[in-house]
DNA sequence: TCTTTCAGCGATTATTTGCCCATAAACTTA
DNA sequence: TAAGTTTATGGGCAAATAATCGCTGAAAGA
């Protein structure tokens, strides 16, 4: 299993870095050309090539350019949008990952706090490998998924495993039965100590998700549907961390922020606060949390640049 | 100019990083498809998209290409370093094995000549079964160790009895009394068979050998402590059946190996001499092989390649 | 204003690649 | 051990991609 690995490693690596034909590797290694083209698409399935564009699209410039001027962020990258993607993160992910891998660069220590969600992870799966023993990464959110299991959307361990760093997961479940019970959780040691790290993050990264019957937050069972249907009616927009806010980027009060496990939201202008975002049906929950401030960092596509813009 | 780098990394972009083909990304961008796939090949040529293969063979295969340009080489496969394993021939035995094997597997007659040493036992260790009567094996170096026993570093024994092929071994001692008498028994006809096969071989296959009063060369017996004192005052770095050299490859002259009963190394740059070896001792010695030519192949690990490639 | 040069374009052709399917090999399970 | 089941292999073929060629038009220079 391992070796075949490295067979589609060594294949990709003639295929896409030294440029060679599959016929080319096939006669290298002495193997039939189609067995040569399944590792080539071996290596690429299981993310062992990583393609990173290396320039920035005008468009996408002026756009981030202008985002960043009309929400005051201090981040902002927008990728091409395809019109034909049906995969949430084309683009984002690989984008997400460059400005992870920037911040795990640093020689000095930093702490990084990290949320949950599809998108995160995508990112976090285009991270290289890396050595990074000076970080600590912090979870932001509860880390138990609603079925109990112990890796939901399992960005924090994953990307520790990648990169190697100290993790600190937060390991509660997102949202807890009580306000009373979300106290008495955080007051455990183990947990208060994950809190107060997250606090001190350098810098932070979350997903933005949407609300309604068919966001995951519903359908993997986070939220009961007639829960999911009340929140939509109330005004709910988007979701951060499972914190959830209307369209303006304001916290919806009561109801389920009060279960939510998450460390609070950080408004410290002074951290970053990265969010990856993008499709259709989180137009108005990545532009609600830029209106309020909720975040002050930006990994989005063209579309929902534009729409971010327009009102 | 620069709009159409843009429109290149556009394309590139959605060619290699959104997986959508030619045609589609100049339906989206309304150009023709030859255009579109211009405009791809102008993101690859102009650097705009850097593929990265996140796997370790892949930092040996860039390795092997080093190393193949700065000395020549025909062949070059480097293994992964073990940091754990220090013990011989972890990775190389199965990598050389590979290699032997494909040579082997050549349906029309071919001229195997091979060397001996541990790391050599070890990767002939690793052939299959197989059935090779059209092949010839013959021995390098003289096949009787110290103690007068026929099988010493059984590898040309070894490799005949799985492979099923005619073999030629060299019955002498690996180092003879003196220049005369080396002269005399090369005159003998087995032996000067022996010695015009192995001038004719198709690939050769050695292990190269560190030197000082803890390698095999001295620890079996074939150098006294003494004498290899003296060799490595005199600049001996390395050794490959039996012959001696220093740290440019150069045979020692005189000395012992006036001696050396093996058939002369091939300098013909036509025929792949390829060279086994690794492991932190024998650093210098690989240097040695690869910087004159006494080689012109290469199985090493990533830690040797290393070593070699920064003098 | 005219000429020269040359990048870019589309059509055509050649090469390369992705995928399906029959077959062989390996592995399970009774 | 034999039958059944999964898994890998290589041939063939259609789709996708790269290379070649002649044409056009715009920019530079006389």
């Amino acid at each position: 299993m391992a070796s075949r690995l490295d067979d589609a490693a060594r294949a990709g690596w003639m295929y896409y870095v030294a440029g060679r034909t599959q016929d080319e590797i096939a006669a290298a290694m002495s193997i039939s050309r189609q067995s040569a083209q399944r590792l080539v698409s071996l290596a690429v399935s299981e993310r062992l090539v990583k393609v990173r564009l290396d320039h920035p699209i005008a468009q996408c410039l002026e756009l981030a350019e202008a985002l960043k001027t009309k929400f005051s962020l201090k981040f902002c990258e927008i990728v091409p949008s395809d019109p034909m993607a049906y995969s949430a993160a084309v683009g984002i992910a690989e984008a997400g990952a460059v400005e992870i891998e920037r911040w795990l660069r640093s020689p000095d220590p930093i702490v990084m706090a990290i949320g949950t969600g599809r998108t995160l992870k995508a990112a976090v799966d285009q991270l290289p490998n890396m050595s990074c023993p000076q970080h600590k990464i912090v979870s932001l959110t509860g880390n138990i998924g609603p079925d109990g299991s112990a890796a939901y959307y399992n960005v924090i361990f994953s990307m520790a495993e990648q990169v190697q760093a100290r993790h600190f997961p937060m390991l509660l479940p997102v949202y807890v039965s009580s306000q009373e019970e979300r106290e008495i959780l955080h007051q455990q040691p183990m947990i208060r100590n994950s809190i107060a790290l997250a606090k001190a993050a350098d810098v932070v990264f979350v997903g933005i998700g949407d609300v309604g019957l068919d966001a995951p937050l519903c359908r993997d069972g986070f939220v009961s549907r007639e829960e999911m249907a009340k929140l939509v009616a109330d005004g709910a927009t988007g979701e951060i961390c499972g914190w959830l806010f209307d369209e303006y980027g304001h916290l919806v009060q009561g109801s389920i922020n009060a279960r939510v496990a998450s460390v609070p939201i950080l408004r410290d202008k002074k951290v970053p606060v990265i969010a990856l975002g993008m499709g259709q049906h989180k137009h108005k929950a990545i532009r609600a949390a830029l209106r309020s401030g909720l975040v002050n960092g930006v990994i989005t596509d063209e579309t929902a640049a534009r729409f971010a813009l327009e009102s």
